[in-house]
DNA sequence: TGTCCGTTGGG
DNA sequence: CCAACGGAC
């Protein structure tokens, strides 16, 4: 029999359900397979997320050829040709992907295999199957804490097994390097730092054992590491969510403890709403804002691109995502609000704009996230309420640390006059695009207008 | 996971 | 003067 691994955003040997099932099917004399489909479509325009993808991919594979398994690169622009180079074998597996374009290009792959392959797709990138919870009239929970109170109701799986040495004995073939994946290689230009499988269970145990505590308090300060940052490894796959669940339930329990574990529940419920009503990339959850009106205003949109809008802790966000391709997520909350409330521009403008630019991009969360700020998707911020971009950084960012860092030219102001500085001394810093009072009133009337 | 504005009451 | 608060958006 022989078995292929089909390995897309899961760049690990641990916790991996796709090697863990496969494994447990094999036969002794099975062969197995590695693959990677690159398709070079995908890799256009080249971009910071492209740069860590395979940066992490890299990585990963210096990690199997020192461990004596090789991954076989296939270069290939439509299924079919993907399919033809597979060549002869009885099982294809991987890890399901349940959003497009992913789960449009598995299907293809499926059709193109034929009735003679067997196929086995595994529940992986999240805790629950999309349709786990339903409510008691069977149709998908739209409001959050209801769901959440199901999924506490829960265990949720432990981290699969993987027998590496018994990969060993399967894998017998070494790398397969393609020109193109040795050209995209030498397009990644980032120095990044803790790439690959040991740096993210350095920082995981970091966080569970040092941060997780405080994490409700200190996850809103973009000046320190509050937060996690593990999403660039959920996201390529480097770490399993089940291997992070299950090291979080096992700290002392605390608020910050719980905090986390809700944000986990909330990138759950996101991928189950996104399967469960497709579509959502391009129309809002809530109808009564499908014609809402937006302003078409490419020169604000290019200054909020840019972070040039003139308010400091915008811009100084927006600078985060497009030097480091990451963002800290109270700074996602304030730049989607100004966008979609104070300048008025279309949600989904802002949402393809992270997607470009971010290493963690994952469909359901950044969409989630993105109706959620514009008051447009289910269980949204109400309408009015609309965040004063000023205050959020006195709030948030006290002593404009995080603005001096990102946005040199107001190094020098103190932290009063850092949050928003005076029109009359703000030589080399942009002045306001547009005024806060007046662009809160046009939001606030247009979204009425829309009820 | 909000902000604004008017009101009240203490200094 | 300003903190605290409640209602409205």
């Amino acid at each position: 029999m022989r078995r292929v691994c089909w390995f897309r955003s899961d760049f690990r040997l641990t916790d991996n359900h796709m090697l863990h099932r496969a494994l447990k099917d094999a036969d002794s004399d099975d062969e197995m397979e590695f693959v990677f489909w690159l398709n070079p479509n995908y890799c256009e325009p080249f971009e910071t997320r492209h740069d860590y993808f395979f940066a992490t991919m890299r990585q990963f594979m210096d990690e199997l050829e020192e461990r004596g398994l090789g991954l076989r690169v296939i270069v290939a622009d439509t299924a079919e040709q993907f399919v033809e180079a597979l060549g002869e074998l009885d099982v294809l597996y991987f890890n399901a992907e349940y959003v497009e374009p992913f789960k449009q290009r598995d299907e293809a792959v499926i059709q193109a295999l034929g009735e003679a392959v067997k196929v086995i797709r595994l529940l992986d990138r999240h805790l629950f199957a999309p349709n786990a919870f339903t409510k008691k009239d069977g149709d998908p929970y739209k409001v959050y804490t209801p769901f959440k109170k199901a999924a506490y109701a829960e265990a949720p799986p432990a981290p699969y097994e993987v027998d590496v040495n018994a990969l060993k004995r399967h894998v017998t073939t070494g790398h397969e390097v393609p020109v193109e994946l040795k050209r995209q290689f030498d397009r990644c230009e980032h120095a990044w730092k803790a790439l690959g499988e040991a740096a993210a269970k350095r920082r995981l145990s970091d966080f569970v054992a040092n941060r997780i505590d405080a994490y409700d308090e200190d996850r809103d300060i973009p000046a320190i590491a509050g937060t996690s940052r593990l999403s660039p490894y959920l996201r390529t796959g480097v770490l399993s969510i089940r291997t992070v669940t299950e090291a979080v339930l096992k700290a002392p329990k605390s608020s910050g403890r719980d905090t986390y574990y809700d944000e986990l529940l909330w990138r759950e419920f996101y991928y189950m709403i996104m399967v469960q009503f497709p579509g959502l990339k391009d129309r809002p959850f809530n109808d009564k804002y499908k014609h809402l009106d937006w302003e078409n205003d490419d020169e604000n949109f290019q200054a909020w691109c840019d972070g040039k809008t003139g308010y400091p802790i915008v811009d100084a966000a927006m600078r985060q995502l497009n030097e480091k391709g990451w963002m800290h997520n109270r700074l996602r909350m304030i730049v989607a609000s100004f966008l979609s409330k104070h300048l008025m521009i279309d949600w989904r403008k802002g949402e393809r704009y992270f997607e470009q630019k971010l290493i963690d991009y994952e469909a359901a969360s950044n969409i989630g996230g993105w109706q959620w700020a514009a008051s447009v998707g289910t269980d949204a911020v109400p309408y009015f309420r609309i965040f004063n971009p000023t205050t959020q950084s006195e709030k948030f960012d006290g002593d404009g640390t995080f603005i001096r860092k990102y946005v040199p030219e107001l190094a020098n102001l103190d932290k009063k006059a850092i949050h928003f500085p005076d029109l009359t001394e703000r030589d080399g810093y942009v002045d306001p695009i547009v005024d806060h009072k007046e662009a809160r009133a046009r939001a606030l009337e247009r979204f009425k207008d829309a009820q």
